[in-house]
DNA sequence: CGCCCCATCCCCCGTAGCGGGGATGTTGCG
DNA sequence: CGCAACATCCCCGCTACGGGGGATGGGGCG
């Protein structure tokens, strides 16, 4: 019997993964939180579960910050990554800090459940599949807020306000963020951190 | 025992959502379906289900459609209808057209599973539940090829020579649906359209 | 028959946005 | 200790964008 602790902010997606892994006789959910620091909680409370399935964008804790806590206090913890958009950088990122296998959530659930067959096994398990990799790395913390609000329609002198900045400053964050996700104007940007996960609906 | 067809084009919402209602002893997922083509096809061959839950958004045939187009063989199907964004003038719209009901997708299973129950029954079933609604109606055809490009950051010169018109006309457009989505300029638009489900990620 | 929405096209004008530079201090990693 | 990335600020020049108009024709609905 493998137990699985899952890590998503989407209910829905939680409820849905727990019905589809339920339907597995030898898996058995022990544990579906929203976020990493429920996830650290958990494990603290009743113990790590065998394989650990997360979700990497959430709110508050990322995915990689939560797999980090999660190591240092269960080093053999077994933990199974889920990207909206993966991108190769954080393949790296994510053997880096220990993941047992990085899956795109387009992977159909047949994929899904034997990688955590293999995660429960020892196999090396690593699954990356289709990686579409982006330019340079990932949007720096300021840029993130900055997408945030050019998704809203925030002008550069609005958001300058707001953050307490020069809205030259705020331009050379912009001008950053259109070199990473590759495109040249706001409209682009926010369509791109959609398709990406940097933004949600 | 209530035989329920599942419409939606994402391969993962209609694995959850059946997942979910087979738990229900009561419940029988006999169908489901990823486009509104589809839909009419598989009714026509095996008749219809007890209850049509569907998708409002969906490439080809929208749910609307796909509602009327089921409605003229079988004038006795209960639909329920499932928004991303609830917006007042669907509401009408599916209640007009013989929905027996429209639902968020923010709703928990527990309601949707007795939506279904009340919808299988005869109950007059319509739940509309926190519609936010938007400005005036949702965008034309052209409209929201537009918004489209917008996302793709596309200038309204290179939209002109795409769709074989006038840039200005182009302008026309953007105008239209920066007034329709309240918002004033491209960036915005697209964020909007994320958020109200016109565009996906 | 009007009325409204859609799709098409046109003009003027001001400014925000973007391209392409350069500069400084701080932080963290090897 | 260097180097790279981040965050901050500045300037110049262009032009596409967006606000404000107005105009035409087609199609659907009462």
């Amino acid at each position: 019997m493998t137990k699985i602790m899952i890590v998503d902010d989407h209910p829905v997606v939680r409820d849905g993964m727990e019905a589809m892994l339920e339907n597995e006789s030898d898996f058995r959910v022990v544990a579906s939180v929203p976020d990493g620091t429920t996830a650290v909680e958990t494990c603290r409370r009743m113990g790590a579960p065998d394989v650990v399935v997360m979700d990497i964008r959430m709110p508050g804790m990322t995915g990689f910050e939560t797999l980090e806590k999660l190591k240092r206090t269960f080093p053999d913890i077994s933990v199974l990554l889920l990207a909206g958009m993966p991108l190769k950088v954080e393949v790296d990122e994510a053997r880096r800090l220990g993941a047992r296998g990085y899956l795109p959530k387009s992977l159909d659930w047949a994929k899904l459940v034997s990688a955590i067959r293999r995660a429960a096994s020892d196999d090396a398990t690593f699954i990356e599949e289709s990686c579409v990799d982006e330019k340079v790395g990932p949007l720096s913390p300021r840029e993130q807020e900055i997408i945030k609000y050019l998704s809203l329609g925030k002008t550069h002198e609005e958001m300058g306000i707001i953050f307490g900045i020069s809205p030259e400053t705020v331009r050379s964050h912009v001008k950053g963020i259109f070199r990473k996700l590759d495109c040249s104007n706001a409209a682009a940007a926010v369509g791109r951190a959609y398709e990406l996960g940097i933004l949600r609906a």
